[in-house]
DNA sequence: AATGAATGAGGATTCATTCAT
DNA sequence: GATGAATGAATCCTCATTCAT
């Protein structure tokens, strides 16, 4: 029973369950006929809406990565404290819904595909660069001279994190990192 | 003509042209057929020694964690002094040798392994043990009631770095990375 | 908003897609969806109106008999002496309007689909029924008793000179052919 | 019950199943799962010898151009009278063994396929090349100043008579091009 | 010790076609 | 009159893996 407008439907339908897909397969060997079986439709409409299966998981990237850029954004809003604010970010990155099984193993995902497909290195490159310098925004006042550095360490650590949590099971950590943040920054003031 | 003893030297010669192939493609999307051809011999002979691609990948990973290990206790060698042996751990982990391009895409392949391969996470977990160890080691005299957390930050810290290197191109970072761990360890002390 | 009338407009517009798009192509590896495109309506639409891509092929298939009838008609008009008529045929026959690039791909198209599609044979044959009947009538009167094989040998030349048209990409030769006419035609005399 | 030396023998019922099934199809649609199983093979070895479909039907052109090659030459050898020479070629042409129906099928297949396929039009003008060099030999000699547009001229008749053969089921027709070849040569001298 | 031969299983992708709106 | 939505069926191709030699 086809209705109209469909199309952000399944759009979304299908970024979700590849998401999910690859979180569920704890792997990269997930299928178009996987995903779109888990979206309730046929693998030919996932072609028909996104043309190839780099170009569906370049848009489940985008997903999570505007996901990602949104919780920073909400909460950065109203702080306007330095520490605040870099606490902030550091606090969103470590979210637990950033921490999410599926959320993890699909940044796992892209990182491989980032080694590949030219654009999904464009998407990871861009969010970096954001984070980059909401760090680097906050640890100037902080850390004058060595914010530079500083923001790409902590960058680090989150990616490192991430990694941990995609390979080990363990969704935990977010504390010891903060506490980390906090001591760098005790010293660095 | 086949030769005595040949399949020591089969067996390397396989396990390093895995590690190049990945290397070459930037990616996991290595085949049987391409790593044989590399090393030389034909794909039956590659399933003749290893027995399966998921074995010869736990091969390849296990000579590559062996090298890091020989590196590691290399550095640690004669050291007696924390301060010293937690630079040199830190040092070895960060050497130029273990940011080949070929060993950073090795281990990420090693990452979505363990994710699927129960042997390879295991021997994820032991490589993590055994790392975690030697900082705790190194860092209980110098941070004693914080010293297990740091140790698992500096190990998060050191994954997150090839993340970066794997996924940026940019080998570099090292230098950074000893920094914060200076500024740590100057904090913690 | 639609209109009244619009079915010949469609089916006029499908149809000209269609051989547009095989000569774009210069192959058989048209779609529908290709052709709709090229229309300016939807897929659905062709089916509507066509029935199916088969049917809409030999609709094709008929316009171009029909332009190439009509040329011929058109050349004949008023043309009484055999000599004239025979010459008429076969100039109109090499009229560059038959030799345009989608023309020869869309007869080369045919001339496929005549072995699998029996309406499309049907149509072959009555295409090559009247030209036969048209060069008999012309030649009779010139070359008697060998009218009929003569008739035949023309035909094949038109034939193979439109086949390496439409594989060379040289348009030309039509001047060549004209001439061999003349030459046998003097002989038969 | 695996042999050693198998390739060529592979390759050659490829060849030949690649032409069958063609000609039993009598048309292009034809799978490579379909040409496998005419040879008795899987579908994967047809791609291990051939890397494509593209491929095979290259090699089966290759083969049939071969066989009207070495049809030809066979037909030529030990004639050195030009007359005699140029009977010889249109035989040689029209031989029934050229008009099998697989065998004008595949001819027609490869009209398609060159206009499509780059290495598949060389072919066939080095084909083409072939025949017009010889058709020139014999008939400078015939028809001096003419030689070149008979020999066009011939070529296309050649053509056209396949074309006609392949679309029509009638095989016959060689007498009547050899009459007409004989007319204009007669006129001609 | 080593490999050519061979395949089964699977996966991405394409496309004509249908149908409710 | 026209189309967006949706799919089933098919096809090419890849690859790990097996086995007889």
């Amino acid at each position: 029973m086809p209705k109209l407008g469909m199309e952000p439907i399944r759009r979304d339908a299908l970024v979700k369950a590849a998401i999910a897909e690859i979180g569920a397969a704890g792997s990269l060997d997930v299928t178009m006929g996987g995903i779109a079986r888990r979206a309730g439709v046929s693998p030919a409409l996932a072609h028909h809406y996104f043309g190839s299966k780099d170009a569906l998981f370049l848009s489940a990237m985008r997903h999570i990565l505007a996901g990602y850029g949104a919780a920073v954004r909400a909460a950065l809003r109203g702080q306007t404290d330095p520490q605040a604010r870099l606490r902030a970010i550091v606090r969103a990155s470590f979210d637990a819904d950033q921490f999410r099984p599926e959320v993890v193993a699909a940044w796992l995902n892209f990182y491989v595909q980032a080694r590949t497909v030219p654009q999904a290195a464009r998407l990871l490159a861009i969010y970096r660069g954001r984070l980059h310098s909401n760090l680097l925004h906050a640890l100037r006042p902080l850390a004058a001279s060595r914010a530079d550095a500083l923001a790409g360490t902590v960058g680090a650590l989150i990616d490192g994190f991430y990694l941990r949590a995609g390979t080990d099971g363990r969704t935990g950590g977010a504390d010891e990192v903060l506490d980390m943040v906090d001591t760098v920054l005790a010293r660095a003031r």
